[in-house]
RNA sequence: GGAUCGUUGGCUCAGCGGUAGAGCACCACAUUGACAUUGUGGGGGUCACUGGUUCGAUCCCAGUACGGUCCA
């Protein structure tokens, strides 16, 4: 029924010749029309210009475990993969070619530059998508979508005008975060803070007893004043609170005013109000009626100050305008360096420069609020329950998004300006009067990866993929990515798809870190290369190292050696089948009932009952750490360890037929229990060994209460108690595990049956003999015939420890039997416990100490 | 500064009111019957600190110290 496997495990051999099984035989495409119940996971779109990383690998590795767990299980599994455009990301690399021919987009044209970027696309992009195949995630390639593709802007367009329509999207001019090199606006989340080195400086303004100090960060700003603020109740400067104070280098005449914005515990408890380059001085400009003035250009070079200082770019004119304030006397004191956070564009670094723009927004508080009630009301849930505080913390405290992009690659806005200022929203299949002009920005990314979960299947239309498979069953992702993505994709999915969220579960794994918990960065130089390691080791080691190392929630450390022990382990299953294969075991027929089979194999059915409950409760609960561990124990220890070596003696025998069954039935279970997790060699071993078609779609294992055996159990426990003493035995014996030694056990019960069973495993000689040492475990000796001396030091040695062992704990059992509180309060089934340690413990005493006295001395 | 998480063997991490666990690393022995990408045996932790609750605390509570992360 089966055929060879090789004697050595190569992972490079089989990988792409199954995944290409796969894929052709549709295994991973889904049916809308099935009767099946639907699970569905859309992929978190990579960006088009990235490459498969780390995390990347550990996210797509539980995602897939999933998919391939509910494929098993039954369901109708659509796991939609696809790319994100990447509008800023995009529009860089592409820039980036063009400058080194010393070309800008403007030379191209807005039309010839995008087509570039199409072009780009086609020939680089997307690298990504491949190297998932090697990785093995069983996502629907029909079904692959590009947040850029035609189908999906209908989407942005359709729900850009429904949100206009229902107020949720506006213009305004406001200060927004802008990159002067990316030359665009930024959302908040597009920032990311870090502590520079900057300065504090405190300067006089105006002159005598009309004079105050203000400190700031920002002294090259100053030009932009529009007044002093300070709080309402500061005592020092109550007095001076709506008089006006002279503004040095553009000598200007600027009023004080009071917020209680200002901390008065700041610097000197006044601060400059720069009203059209700063968010907190525009807002306290917006309250006091403080004129907006405007002293840089897009490229954050000063502009329009009428001073010397125009032309400088913002921090060349920040040395040169504390220099001049100087050598005016300005200059109350200077604390250099001084350690603050100053927002930088995530994308290329720049210092983000506040900037007084007119823009477009989402007005978040609504949509916020019903993200933040479908969790709250347990329509959405968040796994691990623990980040749950982290999520209400941002979407409580939200600010409207700036969702419009001074790009050219991405949506454009489809809002058209008519010749009086007329706006209007055109929507798909629409088109402007004439005379009318489009608005030139695009909007931001993630507008339209927000959308990922319902654009995906076709909305707006009611396509039979929306109805199947929206609202997704569960989304995997970093928490990292919580606020940019996650949030973004609650608030728009729920508008859009009238109050139902797009996912039932929000699960999220942390980030991949080094061998030493460090984070992982191109200049601390500890990048781990998954494809490096997928070449080295294999798809399935990378895969059970991730998903092993996969806590909820929380980041993990990757070391080689761990996936070369992954490797070892996929090594070690081979080994085990091809064992298997060589003893006969068998998948044919029916499994022999449980009461004509001998206690090992009981018990191995009993474990894997067990095993089966365990693993598929895990993983529902997506604890894919403690599901890994199980397996891993399960397979390497209680199959390899125990099973195989105590049924030796019974493939050796005539006798071995349901044993051929059972290790054929544990075999062909755990080979589908790991074949989420690792589905290569799981494929390969298993359709060798059971001929059948395919692991994918193979039925997921369920357990079997009536398999449950604790006799079995307790005896096999017994029995590796006894196997490891004697172990321990020849090992302070110094006899080598090579050589057969003449012995026999005295035994009574149950456990006499396999004698010979442990014989095999000791390499004992079981014959009646006259021994001249004994190991005694329990109830059981084991006698030898060592035809001479022993080591009686080390055997003494060897008792005395076990003596020491056995005392300490009987010392513990008494202490708390002669407790009275604890015999008053500890419940029944501890003290039971502890009783029957102590017996045990006494037992042990009694036994240790007469074999210590019958040794001679040395 | 605010919030939050963590502190368990050499490293990375599980666990959790009732005698401390894993992987890797380490030591010794072994080429034996699927496997040296192996087997067998072994060593190693007063579970950060101080109080409290409890018959009993690594686990619960409070505080302290140190570290991380997010937000400002």
């Amino acid at each position: 029924m089966s055929g060879d496997l090789a004697s050595s495990f190569s992972p490079a051999d089989i990988e792409a010749t199954l995944y290409k099984k796969w894929v052709s035989a549709g295994y991973f495409t889904a049916d809308a029309a099935s009767s099946k119940p639907a699970f569905s996971i859309v992929l978190p779109p990579p960006n088009v210009t990235g490459v498969l990383h780390i995390g990347h690998a550990l996210d797509q590795t539980l995602q897939d475990c999933l998919s391939r767990m509910k494929r098993m299980k039954g369901f109708e599994v659509l796991w939609l993969p696809g790319m994100d455009h990447a509008g800023i990301a995009t529009q860089n690399v592409v820039e980036k070619q063009l400058a080194s021919d010393g070309k800008s987009r403007h030379d191209l044209g807005r039309e010839a530059f995008v087509s570039k970027v199409w072009e780009w696309k086609a020939e680089s992009g997307g690298a990504i998508l491949e190297q998932m195949k090697r990785l093995g995630s069983s996502v629907d390639w029909s079904r692959e979508r590009f947040t850029m593709d035609e189908a999906m802007s209908n989407s942005v367009i359709t729900l850009f005008k429904k949100m206009h329509d229902a107020g949720l999207i506006y213009r305004a001019e406001r200060i927004i975060n802008w990159c002067p090199r990316c030359l665009t606006a930024l959302s908040d989340i597009e920032v990311e803070h870090q502590d520079d080195s900057g300065e504090f400086v405190s300067v006089r303004y105006g002159e005598g007893e009309q004079s105050i100090t203000v400190a700031t960060t920002r002294p090259e700003t100053m030009m932009g004043d529009g007044a002093v603020a300070v709080h309402p109740d500061d005592p020092r400067y109550k007095h001076m609170v709506g008089t006006m104070v002279l503004l040095p280098l553009v000598n200007r005449m600027i009023p004080i005013i009071a917020d209680e914005l200002v901390d008065p515990d700041f610097g000197t408890g006044a601060v400059k109000v720069t009203a059209a380059h700063d968010p907190n001085d525009f807002e306290m400009a917006v309250r006091h009626n403080v004129p907006f003035v405007v002293i840089m250009n897009e490229h954050g070079v000063m502009d329009g100050t009428g001073t010397e200082f125009d032309g400088m770019d913002r921090f060349e004119a920040r040395v040169a305008v504390v220099e001049k304030l100087r050598s005016l006397g300005r200059i109350v004191a200077e604390k250099r360096p001084y350690i603050h956070a100053v927002g930088h564009c995530s994308r290329c670094d720049t210092t983000v420069e506040p900037r007084l723009s007119k823009q477009w927004f989402v007005k978040v508080a609504p949509l916020a609020k019903a993200s933040a009630d479908a969790v709250r009301n347990g329509s959405v849930t968040i796994e691990p329950k623990e980040l749950e505080p982290r999520y209400f913390d941002w979407v409580d405290n939200m600010h409207d998004w700036c969702i419009s992009r001074q790009l050219w690659w991405g949506h454009r806005i489809p809002v058209w300006y008519g010749p009086n200022d007329e706006v209007i929203v055109v929507g798909p299949g629409e088109s402007a009067p004439a005379g009318y002009t489009q608005d030139p920005d695009v909007l931001d990314t993630w507008f339209s990866s927000g959308q990922w979960a319902f654009s995906t299947f076709g909305w707006p239309e009611k396509t039979a993929d929306l109805a199947k498979f929206y609202p997704t069953s569960v989304l995997v992702t970093g928490y990292d990515i919580l606020f940019f993505w996650v949030v973004r994709m609650m608030m728009m999915s729920t508008f859009a798809m009238d109050g139902v969220p797009p996912f039932k579960t929000i699960m999220l794994h942390g980030l991949v870190r080094d061998q030493f918990g460090k984070k992982m960065s191109k200049s601390r130089g500890n990048v781990i290369d998954p494809i490096e390691f997928m070449d080295k080791y294999g798809a399935d080691a990378l895969r059970f190292t991730l998903a092993r190392g996969a806590n909820p929630g929380t980041d993990q450390a990757l070391a080689e050696d761990w996936i070369g022990g992954s490797r070892n382990f996929a090594t070690k299953l081979w080994n085990a089948t091809r064992f298997a294969m060589m003893n006969g075991a068998t998948v044919e027929g029916e499994l022999p009932a449980v009461a004509s089979l001998n206690a090992v194999d009981k018990w191995i059915l009993s474990r894997l009952s067990q095993t089966i409950s365990d693993v598929d409760a895990l993983l529902e609960k997506y604890e894919f750490a403690r599901a890994c561990e199980i397996l891993y124990h399960f397979a390497w220890d209680d199959l390899c360890d125990w099973y195989l070596e105590l049924s030796k003696e019974t493939f050796a025998g005539t006798n071995a037929t349901n044993t051929k069954r059972v290790l054929g039935h544990v075999l062909d279970q755990l080979l589908r229990l790991l074949h989420p997790v690792m589905p290569f060699i799981t494929e390969e071993l298993w359709t060798t060994f059971t001929g059948g078609e395919s692991l994918v779609i193979a039925q997921w294992p369920t357990s079997d209460a009536s398999h449950e055996d604790k006799a079995s159990e307790k005896l096999v426990a017994e029995m590796q108690e006894i196997i490891t003493d004697v172990r321990r035995f020849r090992n302070d014996q110094g006899i080598k595990t090579s050589q057969k030694i003449p012995a026999r056990f005295i035994a009574k019960g149950a456990i006499a049956d396999y004698a010979s069973a442990m014989a095999f495993v000791l390499r004992l000689e079981l014959s009646d003999i006259t021994p001249s040492a004994k190991v005694e475990i329990g109830s059981v000796q084991v006698e030898f015939d060592l035809t001479g001396s022993i080591d009686v030091v080390a055997e003494r040695a060897r008792l005395e420890k076990d003596l020491a062992a056995a005392v300490k704990d009987k010392q513990t059992a008494e202490v708390k039997l002669n407790n009275d509180g604890f015999m008053a309060k500890a419940p029944e089934s501890v003290v039971v416990e502890i009783r029957e340690r102590l017996a045990k413990t006494s037992a042990d005493i009694e036994r240790i100490t007469a074999q210590l006295a019958t040794l001679p001395h040395a």
